[in-house]
DNA sequence: CCGGATTAGTTATGCGCATAATAGTTATCC
DNA sequence: GGATAACTATTATGCGCATAACTAATCCGG
């Protein structure tokens, strides 16, 4: 394959990482929030209680930074870590009140940033780029597969 | 706009970019680099000696990344450091020997990992990818832009 | 039932990124 | 030309990510 061509893709994916990032960043400021953070957040409201393990697969990411987000966002008041009855090892993490409040105005963020995202895009290609995001993203993942 | 929507676009770049990142970093690792410093090696591979805030520019962060960034290159033994002649200030960084050795290898990576993470892509949504990340990007730029 | 293998979570450490604050240099404008 | 502004680079600090090493609990095969 042509270099040119290879560098243009992984610098534009990288470079976009860097920019979508630190934008969320910008709208995530005034909550309070760093971003990786939302995503915890999101994933709380959008399946309800669960186990530490089930969040770093949720978010792709490992159990140690887990630990730490889990940790800062407890001491911030928005989720709460209760022991699991039936397993001593886990912890079960679920939104508070105020946690739950946070996610309703990262959902509006969200949006916003998607549309921002997306300016001058045509709806045809907006429509299918999560599913060529995806796709890119399964080619290159290492991780064993989780279904869901 | 739908949330459901949005919220799989934001989730899919901050999945990309996660994983493309890890594979990236797999496949440098045996070179002895971190994801990141390749670019700095590929851009004074392509633009050749430069002063550390046009790297920082080119790279798409912020200078005292590119400060530490130099300083482990530069202990490695990839990269010079020298002060810049006309400005007492700046510092012109340069490949050195074994740097451009290493820069060649990369090139190779990069190739091979953007072929593996356009595998099943169709050409022509290939072809016209890169531009369309750059518009992404553009749209959630907040830097003052640059012209090259 | 017991001992090895797996699993959940934590700590320690390191990297790339960020912002804020600072020192030294250069440019600019009265 | 001298004060002021702008720029280059650095240090300090903090966050999200990673891996490696460790503890404690659960599971499972003999």
């Amino acid at each position: 394959m042509d270099f040119e061509y290879a560098d243009a893709l992984n610098q534009a994916i990288r470079l976009l990482s860097l920019r979508h990032r630190a934008r969320a960043a910008a709208l995530l400021a005034p909550l309070g929030l760093h971003p990786g953070q939302e995503a915890l957040l999101l994933e709380l409201d959008r399946t309800g209680p669960m186990i530490q393990a089930q969040l770093a697969d949720a978010l792709g990411c490992e159990p140690p930074s887990v630990t730490l987000m889990t940790r800062k966002l407890e001491s911030a008041g928005h989720i709460r870590r209760a022991p699991a009855p039936s397993d001593k090892r886990a912890s079960v993490v679920e939104l508070t009140d105020t946690g739950r409040a946070l996610a309703a105005r990262v959902k509006e963020l969200w949006c916003a940033l998607a549309e921002e995202t997306l300016r001058g895009v045509p709806a045809a290609t907006a429509a299918e780029l999560p599913a060529l995001l995806r796709t890119l993203t399964a080619n290159v993942d290492t991780r064993p597969a989780r279904d869901a």
